[in-house]
DNA sequence: TTAAAGTGATATATCGGTAAACCAAAGGCG
DNA sequence: CGCCTTTGGTTTACCGATATATCACTTTAA
C-alpha cells in the first residue's frame, strides 16, 4: 500500500540501504555520491516516500512515546481545577516532548500495574507518573520501578531519592505571600480549606503556611486554619468573627467564595480583609476585586519532567533529578487595593 | 534484555510458532497438545514474559494507536472551560479506546498538516480531530483525508457527508431550555454572549437560539442578545433595562457572572430574572443560586468518536456516521426557585 | 497391507529499516 | 607494474511475532 523504502531504491536503481543513508543524512559517516543522493533524494520527494515509523522504532528498540499514567476520573473530583490542571500539565508535556520528537500516550488503565511494564513490553520508552496519591502501594511500584521513570507531585515523599521527581515548590510560594502580606503590615494570618477536603495538595499547603508562620514568628493557633463548608453560610460567619486581617485560601474557586463571603459579612477587600488565592488564571482577573494569587507554572512542570526523562532515556548523566519549580506571585487588587498593581 | 518468545520457547523444547499459539489460544484453529500448552503456559509466566507490542504492531501493519489532532495552546484561549472541555473529552476518548485496546497519543504538531499523513506514517490506526476551528484549509484538508477520521465539531460543517462526525445537539438543548421557561411562563428571553467573543461554538449557540425563538413565535429583536463586556458595568446596566425575565447564558462562567450582576442590579434570582448557563460542572451546585444548565455529555461525545473511529479502522458497516449527542438539561434554583430541583 | 486421514509440531518467509561487513573498481604512489 | 587506499556502493543479518506451508508420525478405514 504505502511506499516504502525498496519502491524507492528500486526506481533510483540502488539499494534500499543506500536510500537509508541518503534520508537520514549518514552522508557523514558513509560515503555516497552527491549524484546518487540527489537523485534519491528527488525520486523520493516524487513518489511522496515517509518512512515507517513503526518499522524503525521496532528495529531501533525503541518507541519514541511517552506514557502518562494517571488515576481515571481524577478530574472528576474537582472538575474545574483539576481539569486545567490536567490540561495545562499536559500541555506542557506534550508540548516539550514534541520538541525531542517524541509522542505522549494516555493510558490510565495501567495506573496501579507495575508502572515499569508498559515500557518493557515496549509500548513507552519512559514514564511519567502524575497523581495525588502517592502513598502505599504506589509507592512501593514506583520505588521497585526499573524504566525511565519520572514523578510529578506536591507531596514529601522523595522515594528515598530513588526517583526522579518534579515537585513545585508551595514552600517558596507561600513565603513570598506572606511575605508580602508582612510587608503590608499584616500579623494575624489564616489559611482557609474546605473541610471535605481529602486533596492531599491543599492540606500539605495548610502544613507548609503553618510551619512558615512559625518560623516567621509570627501568630499561629487552632483559629488560623478557616474551615468552609460546602455552604458558605459558616465561612460567612468564620470571616466576621476572625481577628485575621488576611488569608490564603487554599484554592482559586475557595479564594473566590472568600471575597464574596467578605462582601456578604460587610467587610471591604484588601481594606477589612486581604485575599491570596493559589492558581493564577484569568479567572482572578474577573474576579471583583481582582486576586492576588499565587500560582504553579503547570505547563513549566509538565516540560521540566520531560526533561528529566529524556535525561533518563539517552542515559545522560543528570545532574540533580530532584527538580523544585518555583511558585509564581501575582499581586493584584486583592491585597494592594488601588495601588499600581503588576502585570 | 527483554524475555522473548524465542527465549520461552527454548526452555520449553518447542519453537516459537509454538509459544505464540499457545499464548493467543490459536489453539481452535490449529492443533497444540495439552500437556505442551500447559508446559508452555508456566514457563512464559516463570519467566515473565510479555509480548512486544511494537513488534506485533510491525508485523500486523497496525499501531492500535489513535491520534487526537487539535490545535496548540488552545486551552490557554479559555483557560477553565477550554481545559475542562479538553480533559474531559480526553477522559472519554482514552477510556473508551482502551476498552478496544487501543491507546491514545497526542499531536499537536501535526494539526495544520495534512491529517492523513499521520496514519500512512504509520503512526496511528486512525485520528479524532477536535477544533473549533472548522473552516478554510482545515476543511479542505479534512476533506480529502483518506485515512480513518473522525471530527468533533459543534458547527453546522458536514463536509459534504464525507466525514465521520460527532456533533452535540446544541438545537435540542436549547430547545429544552426555552421550553423549560415557557412552561414557567417566560416569554421575552435573551441570550448573554460575550463581546469579544470568537468562539464559535457560542456564536453557533446564539444564532440556534434565534432560530428557536422564531420557530416557536416568540419575541427575538436585537435587544435579545446581550453583550457583555470583560467589565461588567455594562452587563450589570442590561439586565437592569432588559424586559427579559429569563436569559441563558453562552457558558457557564458567563452565567455566574449574570448572576453576580443580576444581584448587584438588585434584581432577584429567578423571581426577577431567570438564568440558565451551558455546562453544568459542580461549580453550578456552588453558585448562589444554584444554576439552571444545558451541558454537553463530554465524555460521551469523546467515546462516541472512538466508536465511530473504530469502525472505519475494522471496516465494520457504520450506520450513521454523523452523530448527534444529545445535550443534558439540569433543572436546579436559578429557574424555578425554591421549588423541588431535580438531582 | 496399504492408502487416507488426523495429530502435533517445525521451517520458512515477512513486515520496513538500517548497521556492519564486505566488495569491486578507480586512483595514487613508489 | 604491482600494491595500497579511497570511493561508492552491495550483501547480509537482524529486531520479535506470526501466518502459511510443510513434514514426520500415528491412527483409522478399506
Amino acid at each position: 500500500m504505502a511506499v516504502t523504502m525498496r519502491d524507492v531504491a528500486a526506481r533510483a536503481g540502488v539499494t534500499p540501504t543506500v536510500v537509508s543513508r541518503v534520508l537520514h543524512n549518514k552522508a557523514s559517516t558513509v560515503r555516497v555520491s552527491a549524484a546518487t543522493a540527489e537523485r534519491v533524494r528527488s525520486i523520493a520527494k516524487e513518489m511522496k516516500y515517509r518512512v515507517n515509523v513503526t518499522a524503525r522504532n521496532f528495529r531501533d528498540q525503541q518507541t519514541m512515546m511517552i506514557g502518562i499514567l494517571h488515576g481515571v476520573g481524577f478530574e472528576r473530583q474537582r472538575l474545574s481545577e483539576g481539569s486545567r490542571y490536567f490540561a495545562c500539565l499536559v500541555d506542557g508535556i506534550v508540548d516539550r516532548a514534541f520538541h525531542y520528537g517524541y509522542s505522549v500516550t494516555f493510558c490510565p488503565g495501567l495506573m496501579g500495574e507495575n508502572p515499569g511494564q508498559a515500557v518493557s513490553d515496549g509500548r513507552f520508552d519512559g514514564l511519567i507518573w502524575y497523581s495525588t496519591d502517592l502513598t502505599g502501594r504506589n509507592t512501593e511500584l514506583i520505588q521497585n520501578c526499573i524504566s525511565p521513570l519520572v514523578v510529578i507531585h506536591s507531596n514529601e515523599n522523595d522515594f528515598e531519592g530513588k526517583v526522579a521527581s518534579v515537585i513545585c515548590d508551595n514552600y517558596g510560594g507561600l513565603s513570598q505571600a506572606i511575605d508580602h502580606l508582612v510587608e503590608l503590615g499584616h500579623r494575624d494570618i489564616g489559611f482557609v480549606l474546605e473541610r471535605r477536603e481529602t486533596f492531599s495538595e491543599a492540606l500539605e499547603r495548610a502544613r507548609i503556611f503553618e510551619q512558615i508562620l512559625k518560623e516567621r514568628s509570627l501568630p499561629f493557633s487552632t483559629a488560623s486554619i478557616i474551615y468552609a463548608e460546602l455552604d458558605l453560610t459558616g465561612l460567612r460567619n468564620e470571616l466576621r468573627k476572625t481577628k485575621c486581617t488576611a488569608v490564603l485560601a487554599s484554592s482559586e474557586t475557595l479564594a473566590a467564595d472568600v471575597l464574596k463571603c467578605a462582601a456578604e459579612a460587610g467587610l471591604s477587600v484588601p481594606n477589612d480583609i486581604s485575599v491570596i488565592g493559589f492558581d493564577s488564571t484569568e479567572y482572578c482577573e474577573g474576579l471583583t476585586p481582582k486576586l492576588t494569587s499565587i500560582y504553579q507554572p503547570l505547563q513549566r512542570i509538565g516540560s521540566a519532567a520531560v526533561d528529566l526523562l529524556m535525561a533518563q532515556i539517552s542515559d545522560l548523566p543528570l545532574g540533580n533529578k530532584h527538580l523544585v519549580i518555583p511558585c509564581g506571585f501575582d499581586i493584584r487588587q486583592s491585597t494592594t487595593s488601588n495601588r499600581n498593581n503588576q502585570k
